[in-house]
DNA sequence: CGGCATCCGCTTGGATACTG
DNA sequence: CAGTATCCAAGCGGATGCCG
């Protein structure tokens, strides 16, 4: 091995130390599965900006499910990832907020956006000429 | 807002710019799709400490199952993340190893992955506390 | 050894209707 | 407005058996 960076080095190092064998209640594991959660980044970057009433939310991520809204949204405050505040009005109004704990995976997170939107033509270019010689 | 850093306001500027409307076909969701695969980073993570075969693979990832294995290698192969290499010798051998794409995501997940055991704890804790107020 | 094909259970998640 | 409750379809993924 090889062409890697250092930092890569650094990590795969790190990985190799923390997994141990990879068993499935490993507490890395754990955490990946919850970013693994279809919404849940999502979630996240959108309180980002600041924090957003159930409503105001769901018009900004207009293909999520009012279900699936409450449903990740209360997994993240279970997680200690999103503080919620209810204000007795009426109609009543619920605030979601980013905990500093929920505020601190931003960074880790905008570095995997950044891959993302440098990476993505590369993907979609690998993956035509894929299935191109697929169809051949 | 704001006690957050200023590299996290960055990537909430970034991100902002970068979704337009959060609709699902845009391409950073798309490759957040991607990530978001309950076994592809697990098997990017287990590629990164060099080329290995496919049985080998199914022992260091213990709880995948080789339906799983094949697909999510096929789709990691489709988006340029691993090359597959076939030595005919009998019986068989199936190298997968990383292509320069895939190691590249090696460090922002890494990121991530360190946020994870750093933070894991804190996630356990505030699970604990969420569900014994719930009890009550 | 490294797959593919089939079957099938179970979870995920959408649609709809109702509540405080 | 911000949910809860119920029903139901789709698909993810496991188990098994077969092939080159």
């Amino acid at each position: 091995m090889r062409t890697l960076s250092e930092e890569a080095e650094l990590y795969i190092e790190r990985w190799n130390a923390s997994v141990g064998d990879l068993s499935g209640d490993c507490p890395v594991r754990g955490v990946l599965d919850k970013i693994s959660d279809k919404w849940s980044m999502l979630l996240v970057m959108t309180l980002a900006s600041g924090p957003k009433r159930f409503n105001q939310i769901r018009r900004e991520v207009p293909d999520i499910s009012q279900k699936m809204l409450t449903q990740t949204l209360r997994d993240l405050q279970r997680d200690g990832m999103v503080s919620r505040q209810v204000f007795d009005t009426k109609p009543p109004s619920v605030e979601y907020r980013l905990t500093p704990l929920g505020a601190s995976i931003i960074v880790p997170f905008g570095h995997l956006i950044a891959w993302a939107s440098e990476n993505h033509s590369h993907i979609d270019e690998a993956r035509l000429e894929f299935d191109g010689q697929a169809a051949a």
